[in-house]
DNA sequence: AGGAAATATGCCCTGAGCGTTATATGTGTG
DNA sequence: CACACATATAACGCTCAGGGCATATTTCCT
């Protein structure tokens, strides 16, 4: 289900996601930030904004790309099983104090 | 820095974790849940094992593999930048519905 | 209109990831 | 000890993602 996943796994990727969080960036701004090339960049792009992660908005002749949360609160929602788990384990320490409970 | 989103990129890789959930697994039933290869499985697990995302334990001729949470709790914390933003969009929002109220 | 700046796209090439088959390793059982 | 079961590893092939270069496209300026 989370094509997120897919696409976070690409370091350069990442890095504009972290680069977006100060706020809307132009295509060049990225690719200095990133030092790669403009095409890649502009590639890295357009899978991130094909999943919905950033979005974009003409400014004169450049383009602002901005985040949207979505795909991440979908991230955020896929761990909670797991974070539930946790949350199971460590109540399963705190109650070592209390005897007479074996696991599963 | 979190290998761990590359890990988990792949979903074979995922549906492990996920099967992992109702606790210890041996490989054969996590070859029958996947429908893949045994070969295949192993070398999942092999990189899921080096990634710090699961771990093993021998028992009689089986091996049982079982969730480890650290990866995914550094991964929960990639998320909290983020998770930052969105709150700051949302008090924004809701700031301007009922304003002056802050949460806790 | 012509030219420069900003960005997107197409094409090719390389490398890595995943799968499959065959085989090695280890571990119980008769 | 020989053999079956469970898992790991090796070797190979294939596909695809990511990078580079060249080029198309849009917009701005004069």
């Amino acid at each position: 289900m989370p094509a997120v996943l897919e696409v976070l796994a690409e370091p350069h990727r990442r890095q504009i996601l972290d680069a977006l969080r100060q706020g809307e960036q132009p295509v060049g701004v990225l690719v200095d930030v990133l030092g790669a090339s403009q095409p890649a960049v502009s590639k890295h792009l357009r899978v991130l904004r094909e999943a919905g992660l950033v979005d974009v908005r003409p400014e004169g002749q450049r383009r602002l790309y901005r985040l949207r949360p979505e795909p991440l609160l979908e991230l955020d929602a896929w761990l909670e099983p797991y974070r539930q788990m946790w949350r199971i384990s460590l109540d399963k320490l705190e109650g070592h104090l209390t005897p007479g409970v074996p696991d599963a």
